[in-house]
DNA sequence: TCGAAAGGGTTACATTATAACATTACTTGC
DNA sequence: GCAAGTAATGTTATAATGTAACCCTTTCGA
């Protein structure tokens, strides 16, 4: 995973947009709510559900129900999305700026990185349209080298 | 899930696909591979792994690795694709034509389209390209209603 | 025909996720 | 403020998905 500048700012951004997000949506954000998003957002990488179950510690005296709910509740405000190829959760970047989103999945470092981008939201939107389907929802994710690791390798 | 016109002609050529493609590669084609491909194939939607073990009941005295096992090789040999975001499986509707592909899901009759379309792939590659991310693979699940559905709807 | 390598049997277990029900905490209308 | 309803959490148990490890059998190539 490479450093980002200062990471307690990425972490306290997203705090503080999901603060303010729940509270224009009227949900309530908890402290086991808050303390999972702040857990899956230590850094740019996903977080296993059982891992965060363990950094919870004996904190709230969780169990896996404990963090299942939590990520629920923060992937239907889009606080955090599910990579479904690694069964596990990163943190959102944007929340509610985004309808399709996705990702790419560095390998080597583990970073995950999210796109919106149109072109291929278009893309996807055309071809299914094409086939007469009706998308309710896009699950699009990239294995690969970012960057960095290419130049490291 | 839609009935085609004559299943039948489904399974039997994806046998005798899957037949002609472990001889070119030079893998073996067991029984049990085959009966676990076959068993894949009995319908156009997605077949869990623990559903495939106990479709095959005693045969092959079949336990989880078993099943895993066969699917793993489906895989490698590209008979099979997984779907991450249903952890089930699906039969290759056309193996060794493509690299990139990506499935239409009905989550109403559980139909599992195969698609391969250039633009999708394309608007893939330009948008990792210019974050200078190298691709390695890509999943891509789409989910929503296929066109027979929103009729019968 | 022998030895290496691949395939498969078997047991046990790891990982991921949820059901069901009890309890506590909030919130809303009175 | 308080009762009643709803949302959130605690708790136990278990379901669902997937793999490690070890050993035996089958196949294939020299």
């Amino acid at each position: 995973m490479h450093l980002c500048h200062e990471h307690e700012v990425c972490v306290e951004t997203a705090l503080a947009t999901a603060d303010q997000i729940c509270e224009e949506r009227g949900v309530r954000f908890t402290d086991i709510r808050r303390r999972v998003l702040e857990l899956v957002w230590e850094n740019h990488g996903s977080a296993k559900a059982y891992d965060l179950l363990e950094r919870l510690g004996g904190e709230y005296s969780a169990k896996p129900p404990t963090v299942y709910r939590a990520l629920e509740f923060l992937q239907e405000n889009g606080l955090v999305h599910k990579i479904n190829s690694l069964n596990a959760y990163v943190g959102c970047s944007h929340p509610l700026q985004h309808k399709d989103c996705f990702f790419l999945i560095c390998s080597r470092c583990n970073e995950v990185q999210e796109c919106c981008t149109e072109p291929v939201a278009n893309a996807v939107w055309q071809m299914a349209a094409k086939r007469h389907f009706k998308p309710r929802h896009t699950t699009l994710e990239i294995e690969g080298q970012c960057q960095q690791c290419q130049v490291q390798n």
